[in-house]
DNA sequence: CGATAGTTGTATGCAACAAGCATCACGGGA
DNA sequence: TCCCGTGATGCTTGTTGCATACAACTATCG
């Protein structure tokens, strides 16, 4: 098994996953998909749900928390009675900026004895390493 | 923000470790656990506890279903009478195997682009990567 | 009418915290 | 020396919360 560190070291990544969760600030599971409806600007839960491959469901109900908590607006779209379009508020911008800072800031020190080039270098081979992931997971169907 | 592919990059890989769950065979959650009773040959859930970073009680139950399935056999600790012995079963031998060489599997399709020099760079970053991140999240107080 | 966007009901897995029960380890009387 | 109280330890159980899935439903589109 060649392969045998590496999924050693994912459970140990998955496993600093869980700490970093524990101890978090905002409600986790939220962020990303807030970092999502910024990068679309505007956009229809089954955006989210495809991107993320998740449920519509499990959206629905975040999107639900996040405009309950004032992060998320909707607004009827005009063309399509059935969806509705996304944009984040000011305060959800906010709080998006802070929780990123916040991680990054953790990584920064978290990464504080590689350098620039490492860390590059990782970066890229670990978006590898998630696509290819991705790509041979099967029942997925290149649903994107 | 130099490492915002990385983040991007986790919430990619985070994304996969989620479809693999979704489309696997048996109850993830408990294999981590599993592997660790083999490593360890035999031990007590505090040891399992402390090496995963979660909570007693979690851990407890998570060994109770596996009892539950004949998986792991619990054995009075001669030494302490709180405490138990574990073991794998054959049987949890055996589904170890099963799943291991299952993920195996899989992990060598995704990366079949890959050279096998590649695949150990990364397993060393990744191991890196996940060592820093646990080293520096706080309030574990180097709970060893 | 059939397909689509979302919502809601329900169930499961995983995790935490709090409370409780044995058991252990130790130190101070009688 | 023996026993006993007291606090620490190992584990279990009750409860809760979150993230997720699937199924059934509503409203709308085409």
């Amino acid at each position: 098994m060649t392969s045998d560190n590496l999924i050693t070291a994912l459970h140990e990544l998955l496993k600093a996953v869980r700490l970093m969760k524990q101890n978090s600030l905002a409600p986790v599971g939220t962020v990303g998909v807030l970092a999502a409806i910024r990068r679309h600007e505007s956009c229809h839960m089954k955006d989210l749900a495809a991107e993320h491959a998740l449920d519509p469901s499990t959206i629905s109900r975040t999107i639900a928390a996040l405009v309950r908590d004032g992060l998320v607006a909707r607004a009827a779209d005009p063309d399509d009675g059935r969806a509705s379009m996304l944009r984040l508020t000011d305060r959800g911008q906010a709080v998006l900026d802070e929780v990123s800072a916040h991680y990054d800031d953790r990584l920064a020190e978290a990464l504080s004895e590689w350098s620039p080039a490492e860390i590059d270098t990782f970066a890229s081979s670990l978006q590898r390493f998630a696509q290819d992931l991705i790509n041979h997971t099967p029942s997925l169907e290149v649903a994107r």
